[in-house]
DNA sequence: GCCAACGTTGGC
DNA sequence: GCCAACGTTGGC
């Protein structure tokens, strides 16, 4: 029984078509702790939308696996780069990653506006949620499969 | 421990 | 480009 996941990303920056492209990725740059404590408590297997934020249409456009567990996420260790951080050490790298691969196409993107339209998924998903900004965050299993129900509907 | 100031996210 | 919401920092 996986978990379920959603995983934010601006495509300019990182799109679901490089990923296919590509097959998988490591999850690197995130600086937020409790998307880094999601991470944490990903397994093997897990399952994640992978979202697109911060376009004119913003929505879900695939679906991904979690392919490695957490680990230390290196970037934080490059002096100079996006995402280094000082207080990072060999010893407590504070920041962790996971991998993700590419697992199945959705036949039909859903955005926002649409997840906004279904009235359980308003009450309930975390990133309906007013002021809600966290890249990794879990999603519940009936959200999960309202949104399989959207994105195959024509 | 409080809270103001600041930087960032991300929808609109 | 605007701005609300959020997380973090640092003075006190």
């Amino acid at each position: 029984m996986p978990n379920y996941w959603l995983f934010k990303t601006e495509p300019e920056t990182f799109g679901w078509e490089r990923l296919k492209r590509e097959g998988r990725t490591e999850w690197s740059g995130v600086r937020n702790y409790q998307a880094r404590n999601h991470m944490l408590s990903m397994k093997l297997g897990d399952l994640g939308f992978f979202y697109h934020s911060s376009i004119p249409e913003p929505g879900i456009a695939g679906i991904v696996r979690v392919v490695r567990e957490a680990y230390p996420d290196f970037t934080a260790r490059v002096r100079g780069g996006d995402y280094y951080d000082p207080r990072a050490t060999d010893a407590n790298p504070i920041w962790q990653m996971v991998d993700v691969a590419y697992e199945a196409e959705i036949p039909r993107y859903v955005s926002l506006a649409e997840l906004r339209g279904n009235v359980a998924l308003a009450a309930t998903m975390l990133l309906l949620k007013r002021g809600s900004r966290l890249s990794v965050q879990p999603v519940h299993v009936r959200e999960w499969k309202i949104i399989l129900d959207l994105a195959g509907r024509p």
